[in-house]
DNA sequence: GTCTATACCCTGATAGAC
DNA sequence: GTCTATCAGGGTATAGAC
């Protein structure tokens, strides 16, 4: 049994996560993140061969890793109304444990995929889809209007992630009070209740009796 | 009657929002800015000092302009649900002449307002700020229901930057076959539709029989 | 206001010993 | 697998003539 040293490479990549989510892949300083791994350089570009590498593994990891949350949401058998509640519930559980993948999500969105080869596109593509299979049955079933499954898609997922994202702004906009001051604090719990409840009306099919 | 020559500060923000947009504020060059603008660097710095100084104007003027939109709606005193619609369609129309607006935005979510200033971050308030004077009124006739105006505000114009930001990325997914073949292609019109449907029903109040 | 040339730093990447 | 030293290129910014 052979026991792969994988201890540096994952300390590369947990780095190279809050690098790339913090300052971009063009903001991004290699010599940063091997520090914050705590490994030399020649050691990184070792185990992955160019900065741009590095970053295709680690999106091809995290959208492959929340495409399997959903899919495995898609196929519990769930009732719609509650595949969905649990959808929201396992992106923001995803974003808890993952507090990088908001703002490289909206990053790569921003840069047209600019960064990316066929597989991590695929991995990328895989979340719309696996969101799609999560709606489906709902529509089928007449439980939630017809819509299109990417416009859903981003009515669900951007808010979430953009509301996330923005915490430090958010902050620094209320310590330095350019907000009104009538404005109370919105916690995330508060704001994924709003949502929840938002989406499960915005999706939910007229009540024809 | 002084005619200030400001044909070229504006061409260079005008291709400053241009390659801001397309590569970030690191990605950003400013020799490519400066060529784009057909400019010479030295040109560039004499009108705005610096990359940082540059970034800070444009984006000030973008967001003071997009706030000026909404509260425009805000005072206009159609019926709450209209605004809604006015405020989803300002922002459609806004993003449709100004491309630039949504990567923008995203991006300096992602990045913190890292790069901005207290007036930059007062014009970035200002556009939740209108958004939330747009939804008051609903809130207080209960036309519309409850809401943290925060949490409205993002579940609002998230998928519409969200969508129109990743149209980049939608086309090589669609190039390439990464999406099902079974998912329709959805045009902007679509979406704004379903958009606007879904909010409706998302912020209306329930029925009170 | 406009341009050319250039200083100077930073960054991704590699060579080569161990 | 790990490390030190270093290079080559490209980046922002400025000097200084017109």
């Amino acid at each position: 049994m052979t026991r792969p040293a994988r201890v540096s490479p994952d300390r590369i990549l947990a780095a190279a996560a809050l690098e790339f989510s913090e300052r971009g892949y063009a903001g991004a300083r290699v010599d940063r993140i091997a520090r914050r791994a705590k490994v030399n350089k020649a050691m990184l570009y070792y185990h992955f061969s160019s900065k741009q590498g590095l970053y295709r593994t680690l999106l091809r990891q995290t959208f492959g890793a929340v495409a399997i949350d959903l899919e495995r949401i898609a196929v519990s058998g769930l009732a719609p109304a509650d595949m969905l509640d649990q959808a929201i519930a396992a992106l923001a559980t995803f974003i808890a444990t993952h507090t990088y993948f908001p703002s490289i999500m909206l990053r790569e969105v921003a840069d047209g995929g600019l960064h990316l080869d066929a597989d991590t596109l695929g991995a990328l593509a895989s979340v719309p889809t696996a969101f799609g299979a999560i709606l489906e049955p709902g529509i089928r079933q007449g439980v939630f209007r017809p819509m299109h499954p990417v416009a859903a898609y981003f009515t669900t997922i951007a808010p979430i992630l953009m509301f996330v994202a923005s915490t430090p702004v958010r902050k620094q906009l209320s310590r330095r009070r350019l907000m009104p001051a009538a404005v109370p604090l919105l916690t995330p719990e508060t704001f994924l209740e709003d949502l929840t409840e938002s989406l499960q009306r915005a999706f939910a099919a007229p009540v024809t009796t």
